[in-house]
DNA sequence: TCTCATATTCAACGGGTGTTGAATGAAGGA
DNA sequence: TCCTTCATTCAACACCCGTTGAATATGAGA
């Protein structure tokens, strides 16, 4: 009498479902991202996702237990005071990780997205889990003030929200805008900017503005220029 | 039969009902905001809203039409060739003229939220109204690097990029950040992490990274910091 | 007083949302 | 073969959304 009830898939595991929610969080952000659309991209039903995840803010907090923690262990690796690197290779470090994190998409526009906005539940969600990486930040920028390659006039917090936020921006921005202003294919022109971008902060923060950086000082060429 | 239909304002003109989504935006953002909670901001029935506008994106960009052509013509002035002022002091009057209408407080949410996301029609309308202001920043970065203040070698979109685009960061972030590290009032605190950033960024895009700041270096005591 | 343009509300439409509970599929063990 | 357990779907709930059309209240002018 009803229409036969089969599984599309002969099997569809958490991993699975969580996957398709962070291609989807990363398309729509997390408030646009509906448990259909999840579903759909997943290749199942709604309510299977209910099988797995009590609701929607499961499966954000699961995204983040599973991608957090290993950035969180970089950056700590980094603040070790036995890492003999100075302290700009290690920020420009920092910068590297998250461009590769963020090129594995979702995270990033996820916590961005929800960090201020989209529910104090999930404000507090993010900002719990990332408070290992501030940390560790901190650290490092205190550090760097103690060797006197620091300013020491100002609060490694700002400095580190200086540096992060704006790496967050370029990595929204630029790969959308870069055809706007130069002839780089897109990718390229995110890795210049990152570098313009470091340069700039380092040069702002460092006690000596003439200290070498961690990369040629490769900028962008007039010809490239739009 | 049917109960008494009576307005419960005597009049309720256009401009009412824009300051009321205006506040709606600031609190929800513009994607969140409904016609509904517009409404009831306003103190009347949804409909009338449609009355005055021809749909939620009309006003969005109503609110745009009235707001941003001041900031520009503000911008546009500093621009000029024959404003007597340095570099330093044109780019953190900018600043001031961010501050100052964004403590009007929907405007900057409304654009930062849209900007980016929020449907590709009204990404448009923004960056679109927006040009002109970034036609005038554009011109301020590039007779700053013609009179050998600014660094020639940075693209002024990026400078003007890294310059707006934190000042945007600190708006949002610094007062609700601003108890977690120090003991002044939200407010003072904005207003020193909104030097500290110029300080900052002057620093790293100045031909002379020594030039002088056009306010006391006025930065956060350590008794100040938490 | 009657008329008419303006201002306002009510009720509904179609559609999307997160979530739930019951029903049914497949698969493995006794 | 039967039973149980896991995986999956269907159908529905209650609610919110943007928008529309018809109805009605208000106030000014003739």
């Amino acid at each position: 009498m009803s229409a036969p009830r089969r599984p599309k898939h002969a099997r569809l595991d958490r991993d699975a479902v969580l996957a398709a929610a962070l291609r989807v969080f990363a398309r729509e952000g997390v408030e646009g991202a509906s448990m259909r659309a999840i579903a759909r991209e997943a290749g199942c039903d709604a309510s299977l996702i209910y099988y797995y995840f009590e609701n929607k803010e499961a499966i954000f907090e699961a995204i983040l237990d599973e991608r957090v923690p290993p950035i969180a262990r970089q950056v700590r690796r980094l603040a070790n005071p036995r890492d003999p690197r100075t302290t700009a290779e290690k920020l420009w470090a920092v910068i590297r990780l998250f461009h590769d994190h963020a090129s594995d998409p979702g995270l990033r526009s996820v916590i961005k997205g929800q960090a201020l906005r989209g529910g104090p539940s999930m404000g507090n969600a993010v900002v719990r889990r990332l408070l290992p990486i501030q940390v560790a930040m901190r650290a490092i920028f205190r550090r760097g003030q103690r060797r006197g390659e620091v300013r020491p006039d100002l609060p490694p917090i700002l400095a580190m929200m200086f540096l992060l936020r704006m790496e967050a921006e370029i990595l929204d921005l630029v790969p959308v805008m870069a055809p706007a202003f130069t002839t780089l294919e897109p990718e390229e022109a995110l890795l210049r900017a990152e570098r313009i971008w470091f340069d700039v902060y380092w040069r702002g923060i460092a006690v000596d503005p003439s200290a070498p950086l961690p990369f040629p000082p490769a900028l962008i060429a007039p010809e490239e220029l739009r």
